[in-house]
DNA sequence: GTGCCTATATACCGACTGGTATGAATAGCT
DNA sequence: AGCTATTCATACCAGTCGGTATATAGGCAC
């Protein structure tokens, strides 16, 4: 009883893969195929570890997708909020728009968005992460609204603008900017997506 | 040998069910679930017939889904070919929009884009669908360029602004529409979408 | 009627799905 | 050493996947 925590005593058999890797190759081939989609066998052979070690670190499938969305949002989606401290509702936006780009242009990570890619097509079994990632975008899209709301007590927005359907609208050319990133599209391609969108913003 | 054609003649026993109402069932259960996640058990239900039956008259699942695939089209679609005779640039964006809005709030279908859904999240077994999704998107796209170069030599659209660069961007805010109707947006929140997409339409 | 042709229904196929039981291996504690 | 706790590897589970073999039923020509 004189350890003082459980980060100094495994007590058994160490494990001989480390968790957060192991997370981070379950995050990719999710990221790859959607949540129905990557199967267990995949998932096993990219994370280079057996089934049943799966099971006793991550619980089952539906949580080791919840814990490679956590990852993710950590990760991937950590410009989301840091482009809410923008001067203005258009810097906000462009940070946005390229931070999605350039998550969308990255090499080395999967194309598309995972939030998307497991929720916009599922059948019955997925409907509770179908619930889940929208869960998550509302409350994400909840911050854009307020940071809207201060932008548009500070006058930045022409009248009859409102901020959430400002918010939902920026939205929307980001899921559209994800969708064609993940069907092929070419950074330049995408590059004049988001240079348009800013060119088009409306200002007072 | 007097029959002229093949439908006074069929020879042996005939089919018990209708084609096209078959296709259409099938059509919805694709919609509502995406191609991989439609099981053939689903679809037979949903097409009232048995398994022997929908390989004798579709072929296989992949070519049910193409033939699936021309009727959404043909029927769900269709506006989007009829947006094309709009006067202008303008107009044809808000045909557009609001034919994609109409689709999104109608209560008979499933909600979501069939080819969105379809061709977003898929394993390596549904990787020529969305080859085959991604080829009839880039048809239609290649129209709307066509359409916005006119509206663009008719001095439409302010300087700096190509016809690709637009088209892409209104494809992008179309897919944000679907993506977000697919996922429980309510009607006036599209309209809202729809609403500032067209608020911000750029003028000379 | 007798063939002939096609659609139907049932039962079945191998492959794969997510998930586990089991036993050996490896560590700390006493 | 022995005990306990945890992980690892193999083999396995029932259920479902897309797709078929087989046999029967039903409509035409003769």
């Amino acid at each position: 009883m004189n350890s003082l925590c459980t980060l100094t005593a495994p007590k058994g058999r160490p494990r001989e893969f480390d968790l957060e890797e192991a997370l981070a190759a379950a995050l990719r081939v999710f990221w790859r195929n959607g949540y129905e989609a990557a199967s267990m066998a995949e998932l096993t052979a990219e994370m280079k570890i057996t089934k049943p070690s799966l099971y006793a670190a991550f619980g089952n499938k539906e949580a080791l997708f919840h814990k490679a969305l956590d990852l993710y949002e950590r990760e991937k989606l950590a410009y989301m909020t840091s482009a809410l401290d923008a001067p203005t509702a258009k810097a906000v936006a462009e940070r946005l728009l390229r931070g999605a780009l350039q998550m969308q242009t990255s090499t080395c990570d999967p194309k598309g968005c995972l939030s998307i890619i497991s929720s916009v097509a599922c059948g019955v079994e997925a409907e509770p992460i179908k619930a889940e990632v929208a869960k998550r975008r509302e409350s994400s899209q909840a911050a854009l609204i307020r940071r809207f709301d201060e932008a548009k007590a500070a006058g930045e927005f022409p009248d009859g603008l409102e901020s959430p359907a400002l918010a939902r609208y920026l939205f929307a050319v980001m899921q559209g900017l994800a969708i064609q990133g993940g069907s092929g599209a070419t950074c330049g391609e995408l590059n004049q997506l988001v240079d348009t969108c800013m060119m088009v913003w409306p200002t007072r």
